[in-house]
DNA sequence: AATGCATTTATTGCATGCATTTGTTTTGAG
DNA sequence: CTCAAAACAAATGCATGCAATAAATGCATT
């Protein structure tokens, strides 16, 4: 009875909760492209109605997660390859921009909070990929949010999301070792290095998990139903 | 012309219609920041029930052009002076992207759809306000949509609206004047020039735009009720 | 006359119901 | 046995109703 009430009140949108349920299992792929879901289920899921549930889609919808057709189930998006090509371009400027405006001015207790979530990142490297992931896109949206900016931070959000399910949707594992080293030398960079150096290595950074993910895997990205049976047509 | 793929985007019909008229309205200055959207009167006009309302109104929230705070009235977006320059800067590297991929490849077609929008700013120079600012609007979003490039597009096409919302927050007139002359210029620096001079006239001109919007009026932003009847208090 | 409190009204939050549409199974003809 | 058409099941599209909350108004008290 108590915790009814504190869950409402905590959740002062149940919208805006289920949204993040939401964003969360497709960033941890527990959620793939093309995945089915119904309004339904959600709101059972949930334990709203199917107009709250709706109501997420919709949301989800507006940031590129979600596929929504009339009169159709709600899917979970699948970016095209130029898609991804595109969001990672976009993301590129953007994280540009969270870099030139935190170099040399990260406190100390930044980069111990960002550190942190190095750390984590380091402890999960040899646990399920879901959190892995999870802990790189959140090193990213984190710097992000130290820059005070809202609408900054909501796009680098929006656009890392949409990064990481586009990654999925391409089947690559994530190589979280890469990811871990590169975050920290990172942190050292925008801390003590000048604008330009730190703007470069976010660039490189960028660059790499885009290539390891994208460039490698040009030909083998959504598994087509003809390419699958090619061999065995003859 | 513009709202085909906006409506094909988002789900109901009926709510992406909505979401159309409402961001017309907004970037015309027929509604300006602050002015209330009460789910009723939205669903009366518009010949909707509330549920669709409120959807749209969730939408166009999501987009950053309207306020939505449970339990209260929605309302157009007041963004602040600080919002209003990180939109602009986002802005400048979005239409970068545009630019960089234009240059040199704009084919006899498109050149002269983008004058025809610049003649009808033109035409408008001197008509209502909001007509102008529309015009100028449309004339970036058309530009980012010969990209081809969907995610690209609906970001420019996010962003433009937010800043003319911005713009509007600040109550600068519009200056419709400057606008075509550039606009003609970029279309030309764009179809011939290369790469980099065209860039470098985009940041110019939107530099530009920015510094006559919002530095002139650094101290006159948001119209408080207080201010407004300050010289009628005595 | 100004402030705080109660009452009334306007508006949102959300679930439910019905019509419509889509997807699936069944059925029946060839 | 195959395939198409019809019947069924599942899911969405949308409006409406009721409860809860905030804004507005009026009243009383200082």
């Amino acid at each position: 009875m108590a915790g009814e009430k504190r869950s409402a009140r905590s959740e002062g949108d149940r919208v805006a909760g289920i949204c993040t349920a939401l964003r969360r299992a497709i960033i941890e792929r527990a959620l793939l492209p093309g995945d089915r879901l119904p309004e339904d289920s959600l709101g059972e899921r949930f334990g709203v109605s199917r107009t709250i549930a709706r109501h997420a889609l919709g949301q989800l919808a507006a940031e590129g997660l979600v596929d929504l057709r009339r009169n159709r189930i709600a899917v979970v998006a699948t970016p095209s390859f130029e898609d991804a090509r595109d969001i990672f371009d976009i993301r590129l400027d953007l994280e540009r921009q969270v870099v030139r405006r935190l170099a040399g001015k990260l406190t100390d207790a930044q980069a111990r909070q960002l550190k942190a979530v190095v750390d984590a990142e380091h402890g999960a490297r040899h646990g399920p990929e879901g959190a892995s992931i999870r802990l790189a896109t959140e090193f990213h949206v984190l710097l992000a949010e130290m820059t005070g900016k809202p609408i900054l931070i909501r796009y680098v959000t929006e656009i890392c999301y949409r990064a990481g399910l586009s990654l999925a949707a391409f089947g690559r594992p994530h190589s979280s070792d890469c990811a871990v080293s590169e975050h920290l030398d990172l942190i050292e960079a925008i801390r003590t290095g000048p604008a330009e150096k730190a703007e470069a290595m976010m660039v490189e950074h960028l660059e790499a998990v885009a290539s390891r993910a994208l460039l490698q895997s040009s030909g083998a990205k959504p598994r087509d139903l003809m390419d699958i049976l090619a061999p065995y047509a003859e």
